[in-house]
DNA sequence: GATTTTGCCTAATCGATTTAGGAAACTTAG
DNA sequence: CTAAGTTTCCTAAATCGATTAGGCAAAATC
């Protein structure tokens, strides 16, 4: 009998695609054993359960995002950093549905500690060394960008922004200089 | 044989203490009928799928959070207006972790046009009568607000704060302090 | 080339989803 | 009050996903 020549990788990176297209939450194993004409028991020997392979994909989504992330902030500060990390984030979601999908699914600790979660926070950071910021705005700072960004993202995902002007561009160019100019201006009146 | 006295509503205020008990994900026809001691085939007389009843939970959720908004909101203006909405959108995650996970569930267009989803939008907006923007800021601020109180209810749910000192009160607090003090402030430098 | 390890298979169980068809309980009209 | 109609719930059964046990053949190791 010929082998398929899987190997958790492959695994991961063929449930990846496949959450692209048919949505994370429609990744199952069979689907999946399908794409390498393997029976679904096949994929055991690669995976602990379903939910295993579902937090594989979460990892490598969350590595490619921050892979991303880091090339877009590289060489740049300031207002110029804060866009490229956004569009970053933005873009990898537009591209990839569903592994934007994976990248929110909740890790235990273990595995999540060992995820590129921390990567991102790390980059976070970086971009408000642009901003005149000390502890503890900075750390506040960190967790409205995020919650910003993954907000905006995902009710746009959702189409919520889809069915009337202005357009969702121009929103999130509205909510970038706005951001700006509230670091810039911190602190305030 | 004694009848149970299922009905739609029934189901779903069910299905929400479900949700908010064992978690959104895990809210399954065999488990609802359980709690009323009845057979799975038995709901599907009131419901038509198991995604039905999902929508059904989302619709319900998305209704009593609209309630509580509007009752935090009235008679309130300003940075007290902005305040209560966001601390009603909070809370309600937070006692109702179920059921604010069913009211991000994406439905189809025709079942979001009866939802509460208007009365969310048209909350939102009336929050910025107290600040002096016109249109699009106003829309794009709605978007902001809207994008920043569920991706920071998200990320805190999904434990993204509890780790890690400034405590999620004190960033929540900072948060709406900014944001007040940049709608204010509008238009900006 | 013999042995050990590994990859994939067959077979089987369990639980969730859903439909078909029947019987008992409510409702309503005569 | 009873007969007809409707609704509610049941039994039975098919399908599909998740998962485990145990076997055989292919790779890798010696």
């Amino acid at each position: 009998m010929a082998r398929a020549g899987l190997t958790t990788e492959r695994l991961a990176q063929a449930g990846a695609e496949l959450a692209d297209e048919v949505g994370f939450d429609k990744v199952t194993v069979p689907a999946l054993a399908r794409r390498f004409d393997v029976t679904t028991a096949s994929l055991y020997s690669h995976i602990k359960s379903s939910q295993d392979l579902k937090a594989k994909i979460a990892l490598l989504a969350l590595e490619e995002l921050a892979d991303r992330v880091a090339a877009a902030l590289a060489g740049r500060a300031g207002k110029d950093a804060l866009t490229a990390f956004a569009n970053a984030y933005r873009d990898y979601a537009r591209e990839h549905p569903g592994r934007y999908a994976a990248a929110q699914l909740r890790l235990d600790p273990e595995t999540a500690a060992a995820s590129a979660g921390g990567r991102h926070a790390q980059m976070t950071r970086a971009i408000l060394r642009g901003y005149d910021l000390t502890e503890p705005d900075r750390t506040h700072a960190v967790r409205m960008l995020g919650s910003i960004f993954h907000g905006y993202v995902s009710l746009e995902m959702a189409g919520g922004f889809s069915h009337s002007a202005p357009d969702s561009q121009e929103t999130w160019s509205w909510i970038l200089d706005s951001l700006d100019a509230q670091l810039r201006n911190w602190p305030r009146s």
